[in-house]
DNA sequence: CGCGAGCTTGACGTTGTTCAACTAGAGTGG
DNA sequence: CCACTCTAGTTGAACAACGTCAAGCTCGCG
């Protein structure tokens, strides 16, 4: 399943980075790729670990999170078509953060190198890795809004809010992640994530099964998150 | 003092990223930036406008902050040298933080559209641009850790720090912000601010007379910032 | 069938915010 | 020049929010 040499020309995974790539273009990222198969909970990125690659997401889920010696941040839950390591381009040579998969895992693992050089040669893909980094930005600075901001119902209610129109696109959904990684995407203690998922379901604003959650009331939802 | 016609051949302002520009790139930016002086207080950056220019600050500190209806929280104090704006570079068509001028500032204000066009043509000013943009990202990244993991005394302990060693380069210093914009800063309340000074205060770790600070216990604070 | 990791619950203590009152200094107008 | 006002800074006490601790539970897996 996992080849180095599945042929990017006629990948209808591309991200749309990709699409305006000329045909020559195409090629050089081909013969600088690899695609993997990673299995769930194997670690994809190392933080502080050199940062020679880039990573695109073919299939399945990862979290993406900086890693501390009490307890970590988780920055995104990310899935296919998912860029990684462009925010490590021409500036730190190390990552600044973890990768994990939190199911099976398909994506192409792209040397830095091309990528630089693509960037010289097609403007549309420079523009689109420009985009990408202030996406990025853009994410990381809801992030710290959130959290230095909002209270732990909103966030929490805002994490949910994600799962349900971003991650899996569909208000109802099962968790790819633990209690305890709900707690450090939302910065909060993991008896806190179980004492508000309960709040929650008890108020009928989602219904609570074990991984399995369903968002009952979007609206109230939305209000806690203010 | 103020004027649209300085000379950005000659200017030794510049920053680095204009440092490999061809002379006709140069006499592009000239002919579409402005210089202007902002005085104490005014907004040079207003959240939520449109995003058509990239500014250069060749003289003064600024406050670059996310508006909220409760509170702000301050992202950055930048000095000269800093380039506003990027983050909107092909990305959103609005800012998403506000500017204002601490003391009074020489800024040259240029174009949006010079800089995308010269970003095509010079393949150093875009390398720098992309730079520029991690290294905001790394900065933001440092701010999410510093507000998620650290208690209040090693919040206010990274501020006193950074004002140090990055804002004035020295460890005797009168600061051009208010209580209430370290508070902004370290996202506590003014009250927590006020209280956790006297108490470095105190201890000799600092010494504090009204808007003037001195850093006794360099050490101390680093540890306090754990 | 038993072990262990993840989950759940309640009690308790700490941390940090809010409120209210007071002070000092800077600017304003008579 | 002196009241007056306004803002920034300061202080203490009460309170709420949140984290920690300890204990028990559940379920999958060997």
């Amino acid at each position: 399943m996992a080849n180095g040499s599945a042929n990017c020309l006629f990948c209808n995974n591309k991200s749309v980075c990709f699409n305006e790539l000329t045909d020559d273009e195409l090629k050089q990222i081909e013969d600088n790729k690899v695609e993997i198969l990673y299995k769930k909970d194997e670690t994809i990125i190392k933080q502080g670990s050199f940062a020679s690659n880039i990573y695109f997401i073919k299939k399945g889920l990862v979290k993406i999170y900086i890693e501390n010696s009490d307890r970590n941040l988780i920055l995104e839950i990310a899935g296919k078509s998912k860029m990684l390591g462009l925010t490590s381009l021409n500036h730190t040579k190390h990552y600044k953060f973890s990768v994990t998969a939190l199911e099976d895992i398909v994506l192409c693992q792209i040397n830095v190198e091309v990528i630089n050089k693509i960037m010289i040669t097609n403007q549309f893909f420079n523009t689109q890795v420009i985009k990408s980094l202030n996406s990025t930005i853009e994410k990381i600075l809801d992030k710290l809004h959130c959290i230095s901001h909002k209270q732990l119902n909103g966030r929490l209610a805002d994490a949910l809010i994600c799962f349900s129109d971003e991650i899996y696109q569909n208000n109802k959904f099962t968790l790819n992640v633990t209690r305890k990684d709900l707690a450090s995407i939302t910065n909060m203690a993991t008896e806190n994530v179980v004492r508000l998922l309960k709040e929650f379901n008890d108020k009928k604003i989602i219904k609570v099964s074990g991984k399995n959650i369903e968002i009952i009331n979007y609206s109230a939802l939305k209000e806690l998150s203010k």
